[in-house]
DNA sequence: CAAGAAATTGTAATCGTTTACAACTATCAT
DNA sequence: ATGATAGTTGTAAACGATTACAATTTCTTG
């Protein structure tokens, strides 16, 4: 493998001379550039990266922690952080976790190790402090799956206000008894929606019945064991509210293995708009995250920091919207 | 940043023999052993790989490119890459190119600049010639989705036996007019399936039809496309042979909104076997790739290139199986 | 207790680059 | 011819680790 040194004497200059021209220096006369630049080829030379990052001590990486790809959701935030990370030339690199604390650390080392000059968590297994005193010293932001109380800074929906908005439209179209599926205490997001489902049924004056909650989790079979034990239900719901499309689809998968028509007999409704909520049959009612958007700030925000590391942490919320389809019965109009 | 001097002067000793201690050699006094790691605590010291990759030159990083993790095939292929790379003691990197050669042109740079010790692509833009040629100088195999003619090591399946079987299978079931979705010329895969296709009629002595063949893609929406034209024929085929899960659902999709019935009216098979093939409402009758043990042979297969740049290539083809659903009508049986 | 062996530690070169600084060359006004 | 100036180029010291080799200390044994 070529090196500076090589090129440096084939072209019969000094490596400083080469190590000009690679970086484009306007000081060197321009029959040296060429025969730097024919040495070059000739020998096809390419820079060792990590001389350069040992030297000035930055990678232009930066670490995107992810539990899973297979879920489209993340893949579009990783599209977002892609775009912003190019556009500022730095490369994003992705690791998946599997929500394994064990994996993530090993990654985290790698920061922690400068293989990259900062890191986006899209989920952490770590706690608050953890994660705190891990942004107070590298570069770091956290999206999509927040963790409460942590000095971080961060992008994401507003959760609360999204579910409010969804129980809300459900309640509109005259839905009454609303079922629940969500992913339990781990998941921050996951409790912020439950508080927005409770608040827009007391802002509708209607009971809170915790029979009607289901903390089975995100997938799809966490949808379809939902429905086998909201089927089991002395009186069936008229509308499932689930915290994720995957879910949504896993719900209405094991209703129709009953017999049940979604829409006709009874509503779903999902959360994040990924390409199945538009693609299935029937098509999704669901609540529409940015997330290419929330990516790309999220990569913004962290090449801030990577800037500068003492810059004011951002929380930045960024707005959902109601994608209307046709798992949702329409209020009939009289 | 407490480097490693940092550490050898808190703990009165030499920057070797922290290195030492870091490296879990046993030739140090147990005493200096603990003091080092005291030091190492208090300072809260992690070390800096770039230093020991570029004294070791080597990364333990293997880069795999990618075109879209959206699809969920990618994700399987790269979460086998990666169980295989963290069972080896390397750290699986995903480059999305989004099949930009300019992206893709980046991300191999880090490659050749030593930035990661080895390249998977599960697609390339690039031709035989460049394709061997990197592959020659650099640690690299090729899986998924073929380059025909390169000098590289490979892993896939036998695309051509798998669509054979696929269609045979369809004839076995009583089809006769067979559409055929595909992604045409600039995908290998596509053109050994459509060779697949072709051999299946040709043996059961049914003509080949040009105006059955659907040039659109593996997406959703060329599945879609594909249908909508396909409803424009002066007489509707049997059935339909996509290949890839998704365009098989689009084709139901689009099928669906003009009232035909998937199973019942027409038959749909797929290629990939996603979860979605499992999922969809009438689930897909599809061929099953074994992803992750692709990604995890081609991984494989990568680091016996890394350890030794001159081995062998070796071509492996992995056994595919029919996935049978709901999607095919079952000949009637007599 | 001396001498050699074994265990432990330190010194300094090295990996491939960048860059501060020095040095050299050419140009030009005086 | 001289000195100042600007434009090029080279020298050598970084960056943070690893490691061959040398040096030192400790242990063993006659």
């Amino acid at each position: 493998m070529a090196t500076i040194k090589d090129v440096a004497k084939l072209a019969g200059v000094s490596v400083a001379t080469v190590s000009r021209v690679l970086n484009d220096y306007d000081n060197v006369r321009g029959e040296t550039v060429q025969a730097v630049k024919k040495a070059i080829k000739e020998l096809d030379y390419h820079p060792n990266f990590l001389g350069r990052t040992l030297r000035r001590l930055e990678t232009t990486k930066i670490l995107v922690v992810v539990p899973t790809i297979s879920n489209q959701f993340y893949s579009r935030v990783v599209k977002g952080i892609q775009t912003a990370a190019l556009a500022e030339g730095y490369h994003a690199m992705i690791a998946i976790t599997n929500s394994d604390p064990v994996v993530e650390k090993e990654f985290i080392d790698m920061a922690k190790r400068k293989l990259v000059d900062g890191t986006i968590f899209l989920h952490t297994t770590m706690d608050a402090g953890k994660l705190s005193k891990f942004a107070a010293s590298y570069p770091a932001v956290s999206s999509c799956e927040l963790v409460p109380e942590a000095d971080i800074s961060t992008v994401s929906i507003d959760n609360f206000q999204a579910a409010l908005d969804a129980v809300r439209f459900l309640i509109e179209q005259g839905h009454q008894r609303i079922a629940f599926v969500c992913a339990g205490e781990l998941y921050h997001s996951s409790q912020l929606r439950e508080k927005g489902y409770r608040a827009a049924l007391e802002e509708a004056g209607l009971p809170f019945r915790p029979e009607l909650i289901f903390n089975e989790g995100f997938t799809f079979n966490a949808g379809r064991r939902a429905a086998k034990r909201l089927l089991e239900l002395p009186e069936l719901p008229d509308a499932v509210f689930a915290t994720s499309d995957s879910a949504a689809i896993g719900v209405i998968s094991e209703l129709s293995n009953h017999g049940l028509h979604v829409c006709e007999d009874i509503s779903v409704m999902g959360f994040d708009n990924n390409q199945i909520a538009e693609y299935y049959l029937p098509s999704l009612t669901t609540v529409s995250q940015p997330q290419f958007d929330i990516g790309h700030k999220a990569c913004e925000l962290l090449i801030k920091k990577i800037r500068d590391l003492a810059c004011e942490n951002e929380c930045i919320l960024l707005p959902h919207k109601l994608e209307y389809r046709n798992s949702v019965k329409k209020r009939r109009v009289l």
